[in-house]
DNA sequence: GCCGTTTTCGGCCCGACTGTTTTCAGTCG
């Protein structure tokens, strides 16, 4: 079992237990653990019992749960707990505003088992009537299992950030609000979001809750309250908005942009200080003095920490290392002198190479790889050598005409299902720059496509491995492979592996690339840009970078031309 | 079930909103 499926168990195990109405610390002992795994840069495999205790969370009992089930592939105690309920309701819980203590009384008043049973029970009156729940109750279970039949894919950052933006401006015209701005898993930048989080100031809290609730865009609204309201829009986004006391916006922002578990460690850390923190503020316990409220360096400062960028804030050692003032500093878009992974029309972008160098230029790059497909690679309109050779000399010209701006010759081959490449070495060798990349093939064993990898890397000629992992976020998973193989080969082959920043690839993700970074590979940032408005990518790249800890030092485009073209080269 | 700069036992983050109630449990983030 690999670590994803092991943090599943798990959670799925807290689930049962909160049915059966077990001890919340000790439901709350399983997440933890779950969400520390899913965290983990290494796999589970390579820990031994005391290593595994080292994680933060587990302890004796679940470090021997985890070893039975690499052992194994299963976990007896889990089998067992399965048996105690029916599996639905574990599917009754996904529903909004279901909780366990419903489930529960739902299935021993009315032996509803299932969200068929259930949608039967509700559509003929049944809730209605139960101890505790009445029409509204009724109503609202047959809107959430209409919202879980939909299942929504997962936002996509880009997508979600525009929309906030959008009501963001829309509250911002009101007068009495000070400020507004983005909160959340957006503001943290993951890759996917469930919801969109926004953050206001106001003294004037009821009118932007009218505003809010009311705008175009809004199809249902949640919740309403005088601090917080949540609202569904019409392409089924939840919306939440949370206003507050210009004084104590500072606080409400680190609350409201979480995530969960860096708030819970923020927090124990203040108790330990005699402190508490809420999203109005750091206050001293005893006395209930104002520590901090106001901006969001402050609360950090007052719990004796350096500020942590809002990337960070996952619980993956970001206030041990604020403790110590070792936080990264991270990149930013502005160290960014080069884009690594450029089309053109020779291929199957849409502009010529020409004005996706004056772009690139206008952006204030200094250099650009220009990449395109290789011949294997039909339906793209792959160059075969006389025609990538044809693009050199486009490239050579082009240069001339430059003065400050280079644009470096590139190619991005394809990865045969042996691990050849589809140039020749006596090809490759008249490149600036080789990206290789598997483009089909996915199904291949993780063995297969480990060697396959490797065998691409170990090429001299190759310099970087673009979307490494081959996912695309809602469409389809990466392919199998032993990355900790792949990336000690990029180490022992001075092969840089990418981030990919089409916003559907994100590719290194983040926890891969914090990976690659630990073990000292480099990493390049690449568009993919298939037009010249696609290099505003860049900063998605950026963003993932951000939360793998990555500073300049680890990115390749961060060097001047030349440091690169001398950092990439092999022997 | 985990964890320890007061603790190896006794704690474990904190508050808002809904729907049902007449002061609160359940759910959510």
């Amino acid at each position: 079992m690999n670590n994803k499926e092991i943090a599943r168990v798990f959670r799925v195990i807290a689930d049962i237990l909160e049915i059966k109405d077990e001890n919340f610390f000790r439901i709350r002992a399983y997440r933890n653990a779950a969400g520390h795994i899913e965290n983990l840069t290494q796999d589970l495999n390579d820990f031994n019992q005391a290593g595994l205790q080292d994680i933060p969370g587990v302890g004796a009992d679940l470090s021997a749960k985890i070893i039975e089930m690499l052992k194994s592939g299963k976990l007896e105690y889990f089998e067992e707990l399965k048996k105690s309920i029916p599996c639905g309701l574990l599917d009754i819980m996904d529903i909004p505003g279901i909780g366990p203590k419903t489930t529960k009384l739902l299935y021993e008043k009315l032996r509803i088992d299932s969200i068929d049973s259930l949608e039967k029970a509700a559509r003929s009156g049944l809730i209605a009537g139960l101890p505790g729940l009445k029409e509204k109750t009724q109503e609202n279970i047959l809107k959430g299992i209409l919202l879980i039949k939909q299942k929504p894919e997962k936002i996509l950052f880009s997508y979600a950030q525009n929309t906030a933006e959008n009501i963001i401006s829309s509250l911002k015209k009101l007068k009495e609000i000070k400020q507004a701005c983005i909160a959340g898993s957006l503001r943290r930048g993951k890759e996917t979001v469930r919801d969109i989080d926004i953050l206001a100031a106001s003294l004037s809290a009821e009118k932007a809750m009218e505003l809010f609730t009311g705008l175009d865009l809004v199809k249902d609204v949640i919740a309403k309250g005088p601090a917080k309201s949540s609202i569904r829009t019409k392409d089924g986004i939840q919306v939440d908005l949370r206003v507050v006391d210009p004084k104590s916006f500072g606080a409400a922002l680190v609350y409201f942009t979480g995530s969960k578990e860096h708030n819970i460690r923020i927090r124990e850390l203040a108790k330990k200080n005699n402190l508490k923190i809420n999203e109005y503020g750091v206050f001293d316990l005893k006395t209930d003095k104002i520590a901090a409220a106001e901006k969001e360096e402050d609360i950090y400062a007052a719990l004796g920490l350096s500020f942590i960028p809002p990337e960070l804030r996952e619980d993956r050692g970001e206030v041990e290392a604020a403790k110590i003032k070792k936080l990264p500093k991270l990149i930013t878009l502005s160290d960014i002198k080069a884009d690594l992974h450029v089309h053109s029309e020779w291929s199957d972008g849409n502009a010529s190479i020409s004005v996706m160098a004056e772009t690139a230029f206008k952006k204030g790059y200094e250099y650009m790889v220009i990449s395109d497909h290789s011949q294997g690679l039909g339906i793209a309109r792959g160059l075969n050598p006389q025609r990538l050779y044809k693009q050199i000399d486009e490239i050579k010209t082009l240069n001339k005409k430059f003065k400050k701006f280079r644009i470096l010759s590139a190619a991005e081959v394809d990865i045969k299902s042996d691990g050849t490449l589809d140039f020749s070495e006596d090809v490759l060798k008249d490149l600036d720059v080789v990206l290789a990349a598997v483009h089909s093939g996915f199904k291949q064993s993780s063995r297969e496509m480990t060697k396959r990898l490797v065998k691409a890397m170990e090429n001299r000629y190759v310099n970087i491995i673009v979307h490494p992992t081959g996912r695309l976020i809602n469409e389809r998973p990466r392919y199998e492979f032993d990355f900790e193989e792949v990336v000690k080969t990029a180490k022992d082959t001075n092969t840089a592996l990418e981030i990919n920043c089409y916003p559907k690839r994100l590719d290194l993700d983040d926890i891969h690339a914090r990976r690659a970074k630990q073990e000292g590979v480099r990493i390049s940032l690449g568009t993919d840009a298939h037009s010249a408005e696609q290099f505003e990518f860049m900063r998605l790249g950026v963003m993932v970078g951000r939360r793998a800890w990555l500073e300049k030092k680890d990115v390749l485009n961060c060097l001047s031309c030349e440091e690169f073209l001398k950092k990439i080269k092999k022997d």
